[in-house]
DNA sequence: ACACTATATCACTATATGGTGATATAGTCA
DNA sequence: TGACTATATCACCATATAGTGATATAGTGT
């Protein structure tokens, strides 16, 4: 016998074409080295090499980290010479960092307080 | 010669523990199954079965993905005689996805307007 | 005890992807 | 032109994991 525990479909959910691109935005920001690659971009626009050296990432890495960035729209590229410098184009990570990283502090400050009793 | 943009280490960045929790939480965000998931607790709490037969996911699959959700603390496990009923921990999670469904939404605008010149 | 239901776990496959060294492409400067 | 610098791309490997069928565990009702 199927007993359910609350009655379903109150309020229409999210269609599959734009539940998955949350996901992607999810999945492009669960990644340190992408999340240390933006971290350095929030103080300034910056070149690869700047971020190869700041962050000591292989060029080939960086490279590819940030065309994932730059294809999920959250960064933008200038061409400046010879050089490539990327910058935030979507200031909205950073307020997703900040939740996740409050949630993260409490969890981590509730936790403690269950080991103390 | 090394020309950087701009002057580094402005203030200070998140420490790696802390960058690891918040990419494990995105980590967790990332997959559609889990956010269909999330979404249908929303409506309420609900038994493996009932989110098995709602979402039609395999039991295996749906026990597991449920578990990820409950070690990061996103959903609660509760028992109840021989079902075991889950529900929403961290509302917090909403907040998330609707700050990342209005930027999508915002793209989408954005490229559809690009495209009609 | 037994049959039945509900959930979790195990072993496995297929796929995705982070990281790397090598190479290609493109701009700069003499 | 040629040497140099900066970036992107390619091929590859190692690892992680979503999904699956089979099985184990545990509660319910007879």
């Amino acid at each position: 016998m199927k007993n359910s525990t609350a009655p379903r479909r109150a309020h229409k959910s999210l269609e599959p074409a734009q539940l998955h691109a949350v996901a992607d935005m999810f999945a492009v920001l669960s990644e340190p080295s992408r999340l240390r690659i933006l971290q350095l971009l929030q103080q300034g626009p910056a070149s690869v090499s700047d971020i190869v050296d700041t962050l000591d990432l292989k060029q080939a890495n960086a490279s590819k980290q940030l065309g994932i960035l730059l294809a999920a729209g959250i960064i933008a590229r200038q061409q400046d010479g010879n050089r490539a410098i990327y910058s935030i184009a979507l200031p909205l990570v950073f307020d997703l960092c900040q939740l996740v990283c409050r949630n993260v502090a409490e969890q981590a400050a509730t936790r403690a307080a269950s080991l103390r009793g």
